[in-house]
DNA sequence: TTGAAACATGAACCATCATTCAAGTTTCTA
DNA sequence: TAGAAACTTGAATGATGGTTCATGTTTCAA
């Protein structure tokens, strides 16, 4: 009965972290069907069975890796929530100019979107079934978007910076709910940023000025 | 005004549209009580008993009411969508300035969505509990807003129109949602609608004038 | 006043999973 | 190559909670 194995701090009662290369690709198959379940009935109508199937793997490997529906579901939304964010970042690298990096990072998002639906689902659903993991996903996408607005170069209003970083948020998630919930495959996500990016640089009235 | 609740063709099995005035009371009390309850821990957690008990009402009764708990819950949100759209309505009626408008707007909404966290977060679990009525939630706030976007005498560029709204319906959504989330009671509504105020008028940049 | 319709009641039914467990199989380590 | 650790398996367990139903009470129309 030699402990032997703690990892950090925390005293688990069962390890989950797989030892091996053939634990980790199980673990993996199993991540992978419950972002595809939960993506498309959401948490409450998917059951482990349906996820364990659709991965392959009997009933009770799910509670070798996983010590709850609850924790799977946490673990995913901080997987997505890395990967939206990893989606984006890249995409904007090395654009000085502030507003054209907004239109930028929206573009890319939109096209992410569209490309997961799913995930775009499971991090909403968050709210109510894991609501830290969600608070963090939209508190630290505020406070990424926030540091691009105050970047003394940008030569804004001195002021700006958190409620602006919450508006633009708020205009890219509805833009990107609004593409996926009336799949209009219309909309080019080029466009609708664009259109964002003039909102940003001159206000509704527009001042007269046409590009 | 009316109910609306013409059923079109259909011949349905059993009545639940309450006859006398005891009825109207006791749908009313299970209507009430689910609010609470679907508000404070969601529709999957919140059981039919945990509503007719607050209800003050037997179990059974509810089924003399609505046909299921899924029912009931799109009943709750088409109701509740209505309690946002008259909250804000009546707010910004006579008012010519566009800007403005949308500033009265957000600020009425903010008010609501601070004093009824509840409603705020049925409307939200409805993206999948009740994926019909939640949709037409947001479509038909899109379009209101679009409306008044689009009034020729606001001066606006002539293609204002959906994305702009979408995107101020965003905006509007998720500073409700930072001042629920975080709860921060410093944030005054009228602030934050003054600063998006700004944003609508001018863009990020400011244009030098200070008001 | 009276019969019928509307409404109220809560115990019982039953299907649905999340989770556990005891018994195997595979992989690693020494 | 043996023993241990890691991993796999799916039947059994148990709790939950939506829905039904038979029975009783109230309201209303004639």
């Amino acid at each position: 009965m030699d402990g032997l194995e703690q990892r950090g701090s925390d005293a688990l009662p069962k390890r989950r972290e797989p030892r091996t290369s053939r634990g980790r690709l199980t673990r993996q198959r199993i991540l992978d069907a419950a972002a595809v379940e939960f993506g498309n009935k959401g948490f409450y109508e998917t059951s482990i069975v349906a996820i364990t199937s659709r991965a392959g793997v009997a009933l009770g490997s799910f509670y070798t890796y996983f010590a709850s529906k609850q924790e799977l579901f946490e673990a995913l939304v901080r997987h997505l929530s890395d990967g939206v964010r990893d989606a984006v970042v890249p995409a904007i690298e090395g654009i000085s100019d502030p507003i054209g990096r907004e239109g930028k990072a929206l573009a890319a998002f939109l096209g992410f979107a569209r490309e997961h639906r799913e995930i775009y689902r499971i991090i909403d659903e968050a709210e109510f079934v894991a609501p830290d993991a969600w608070r963090h996903h939209y508190t630290s996408t505020a406070k990424r978007i926030e540091e691009r607005l105050t970047q003394p170069s940008n030569g804004f209003d001195p002021d700006t910076g958190e409620i602006e970083a919450w508006a633009i948020m708020g205009m890219n998630v509805f833009l990107g709910l609004r593409s996926v919930l009336l799949d209009r495959d219309a909309s080019d996500p080029a466009e609708i940023a664009a259109r964002v990016a003039r909102l940003l640089q001159r206000g509704l009235p527009g001042n007269g000025s046409t590009p």
